[in-house]
DNA sequence: TATTGTTATACTCTATAACTATA
DNA sequence: TATAGTTATAGAGTATAACAATA
């Protein structure tokens, strides 16, 4: 006997919410779009074109992520990418028209998801849990 | 604009909190362990051998990844396997000597963690948080 | 037969390191 | 030198299907 209970320790209970909420969120979303996925797409929704590596920036991914999420959205149809002509270094990713359009029909559902994943909390709890969530990013 | 705030989600926020952890956890173990490995050995230290699901109910694994797990610790030298005599059907996990010895070493490592990760946070806070995180598995 | 457990396969996400190209 | 992007490698998580053993 250590004392040392998982389920006491944040990193297992934080993996186990994970697992619950991606399964809601794969269950309610009309595609399939994993989260990352969502994250880079209303990334672009949001904010236009922007070099893939600021992308990253933005929807939290190191770069090996972040290509490997735009190379299978690219596969997808979703967004599409150039070269940038004022920086050689840069891609420049956006939506397509494909992907505007799985935008629109998913923004319900990942609301929905969100709402489902913290279902078992009081609005005022929600908003505790994502206060403490955020000084610990 | 949309009004979607990746921010406002809690998978987002999930997602960023455990990027943080799992590299606070990585820098501060002394050997190469996963959170999922660092979950099944522990559960072995207090439970003893248990078959291959059962461990991956207790740490939170279904049968696939478990499987992953077990295979890289037994390569790793850290837990062995043998069939169960009265139900042919599982497998015993047990650790070895070596990863009795890993896990002696690793428990500090392992509640300094968890400690950093939660740094930013008053005890009260800490208190609050897994609490709710436990009402979202 | 139905259930449980294990194995095999495939896809996705994450991170690090090494490398090339450009600013 | 610093930044952007690519590639290779490794581990983890998930899902599905197929198979073996037991009740």
């Amino acid at each position: 006997m250590t004392g040392y209970v998982l389920g006491d320790h944040v990193g297992f209970v934080l993996r186990q919410v994970t697992q619950r909420h991606v399964g809601l969120f794969t269950a309610l979303m009309p595609d399939p779009i994993t989260p990352p996925q969502w994250a880079a797409l209303i990334t672009l929704h949001n904010g236009g074109a922007v070099a893939q590596a600021q992308l990253g920036r933005l929807a939290a991914m190191d770069g090996a992520t972040v290509k490997g999420v735009v190379d299978r959205l690219v596969a997808r149809g979703a967004v599409q990418t150039e070269p940038d002509a004022s920086d050689g270094r840069q891609l420049l990713v956006s939506l397509t028209q494909s992907g505007s359009e799985l935008v629109a029909r998913s923004l319900g559902p990942a609301i929905a998801a969100t709402e489902a994943t913290l279902a078992p909390l009081t609005p005022a709890e929600r908003r505790t849990l994502l206060d403490l969530l955020r000084r610990l990013t």
